[in-house]
Parts: C-alpha cells; sequence; structure tokens
DNA sequence: GGGTACATGTAATCAGTTACATGATTTA
DNA sequence: TAAATCATGTAACTGATTACATGTACCC
C-alpha cells in the first residue's frame, strides 16, 4: 500500500463520520450527511464512493465487501485512522472561511441590490427557520458540538437576514 | 473558436473586473482582487492566467500580447463577454452559502471548544479591524456594490466573534 | 554586481463535479 | 406488472491547486 495522500476537509468527515458509525456504507454516509453536517458542508454523493476508497488504498479504513447481492461495501476506520482525526480535531485552527456568496459577488460588481436582497432574505429566513425548528425539537438531544454547530448556523442566518433585509428598502 | 464553455463565479469574476479595469493582464487581476475582492473570494494566481484565456479561446474576452520585452497578455471584454457578464447581474439568486467553516467543523466532530475558540475569536477581531479600518478609511469613496459588500463581511464578522467569544467562556 | 523580492507564465496533478448505468423496492 | 423512486456504483471530465521556472527590477 502506497502509504501517503494529502487529508482534506472531505477526509476528516468522512473519518469522523465513520467514527461515530462504527461501520457504514457510502449510501449511509450520504444519509448521515443529509441529516445534519451537510447543512453547512455538503458533499457530492460520489465523493462519499471515491473518498473512502482513497482512505482505505492508504489503511486509514477496512474495506469489506458483500460477496452477494449488492455486494456492497462497508468501511471501518482504523486505528491510524483514528489516529489522524484525533490529530486534526486537536489542534486547532486560525483559518477563516470565506464569505464566497455568489450574490454578494453579483452587488460586488455592482448587481441592483433590490431584487437579490428581496431573495436573498426569504431564503435566509427559511433556513433560519429550519434551523430554529430542529432547535427546538431536538436541540437538548443533539451531542454538543452538532448543538454548538447549529447555533453557528442559526447566528449566521441572522445575521444574513439582517444584512439583507437593510438592503431591501 | 469553439463556442461554448461553462461560466463559473471565476468566469465573472475576470469578466466583472476586466469590465471595470478596461484592459488588464494577469496581474492587473491579482492586484484588483487582492485589493478588495479577495477578502471575500480569493483565488489562486493561476487561475488568473488561466481562465482569460479559456474566455477568450471563445470570444469573451480579446487577448493582445506583447511583442517585445515581457511579452505580457492584455486581455479586455467583448461585447460578447460583457453582455454574458450584465445578464448574470441581473439575474437574481436565491443560493444560500454553506459555511463550510474548518473550525466548525471540528467542533462538530466533537472538538474541544475551547482552543478553537480562543484563536477563532482573535483571528475574527482582526479581521473586522480591518475591514472596520477600509470602511473609516475609504468607505465614501467605495463604489456602492464594495461598499455593500464591505458591510456584509462587517455584518458576518461580527456574528462570528459573538458567536466564538460566547464558547470562550 | 549579487542577492532578494516582485512579476509572469506554464505544466502536472488532483479533488470535486457531472454524467452515466444498473439493481432493488415500493407504489399505482 | 409497469412505472417511479431509491440505492449503489463507476467513468469521464474539468476546474482548481500545487509546483516549477524564468525574467525583471530594485537595493545593499
Amino acid at each position: 500500500m502506497s502509504s501517503e495522500i494529502r487529508l482534506t476537509p472531505t477526509s476528516y468527515i468522512v473519518l469522523g463520520l465513520l467514527e461515530a458509525a462504527g461501520e457504514a456504507t457510502p449510501y449511509d454516509l450520504k444519509q448521515m450527511v443529509a441529516a445534519s453536517l451537510g447543512n453547512f458542508w455538503s458533499l457530492q454523493h460520489a465523493q462519499l464512493y471515491t473518498e473512502p476508497e482513497r482512505l482505505a488504498a492508504v489503511g486509514y479504513l477496512t474495506e469489506r465487501r458483500e460477496e452477494s447481492g449488492r455486494r456492497r461495501k462497508h468501511y471501518r476506520v482504523t486505528s491510524r485512522g483514528r489516529r489522524a482525526l484525533r490529530e486534526w480535531l486537536a489542534e486547532p485552527t486560525d483559518e477563516l472561511t470565506e464569505l464566497r456568496d455568489a450574490a454578494l459577488l453579483k452587488v460586488f460588481f455592482g448587481a441592483d441590490p433590490e431584487p437579490l436582497a428581496t431573495m436573498q432574505v426569504e431564503a435566509h429566513r427559511a433556513k433560519l427557520a429550519e434551523y430554529e425548528e430542529i432547535m427546538r425539537q431536538a436541540g437538548a438531544d443533539l451531542p454538543e458540538g452538532v448543538r454548538i454547530s447549529l447555533e453557528a448556523g442559526i447566528g449566521a442566518e441572522r445575521a444574513w437576514v439582517r444584512f439583507w433585509s437593510n438592503l431591501a428598502g
């Protein structure tokens, strides 16, 4: 086994999800992503097939393929994978995420803000409501990290609603 | 000239910057990006060489190469390019940007929030201060879209500072 | 005039996206 | 049982990143 690859955020997502699940197929991963993480960091389903393969090839995961029927692939984190995940988790980062907001990009280049603001206020309000609903329903039961992330999402959405509302006149 | 390519945000950034500049070399574009846009949507410098080429190949830009000396390439938007840009600007979007924040991802997967929060508060405070300084110095002279984008950045940074401060205990 | 930093560009690689394909289940 | 939808996977493509490489100007 060739032994070095660069670990990307996608890698850590796969490692993190598998660590939580014990064992999972790419489709399971897809479900998990859709359930919560996907709100702030979505992935193409194809990546959930290729990334585990990449990780398994260098010993971060084991792969077990069903012999009959659907011949699904089941993955598990190895101790090497667990170590990599723990190291990543233990290392804080001062990296700042960029906004990379398409609507804002248009404004930057001179688009009329009004129609954008109208659409964006609505979209962000909907997203905010969705988050708040999840928080109301499940807030107390969520793992701490997940709940905190949700709070971050709520904070960000509120900021966006405020921003675009101001522009909508 | 083969006539269809997909226009990405990168494409519109190049078109938008060139439209503002009249004529520019990739290096000029790099400077422009660094000056303001890069704060919320950065690009690799190599993209500022390859993307204009891509756009020129299908008639969105013209390319003029210096005959002597550095043989720089100078680009200009064609009417086709201008039309594409205008259409993109005129079309509002309800697309919501994902957070995709590396620090938050760690929290999501169970990292200890404290050290992360400490680092992040500091980094976001610094960024916020930088934005506010730009606003103080140049705010009044900035093109409207640029100023509005800057305000968005300030709003977002404030939200992050608030969020991470809460976590830093 | 030798070093250092800025300027300019191309090539190679790779992660991520899109497209394609087929098998299994549910539903009408 | 036909149609639609969900589940599962691979292949091809391409945009973006990384790495390399050289030219030009400025400074000590």
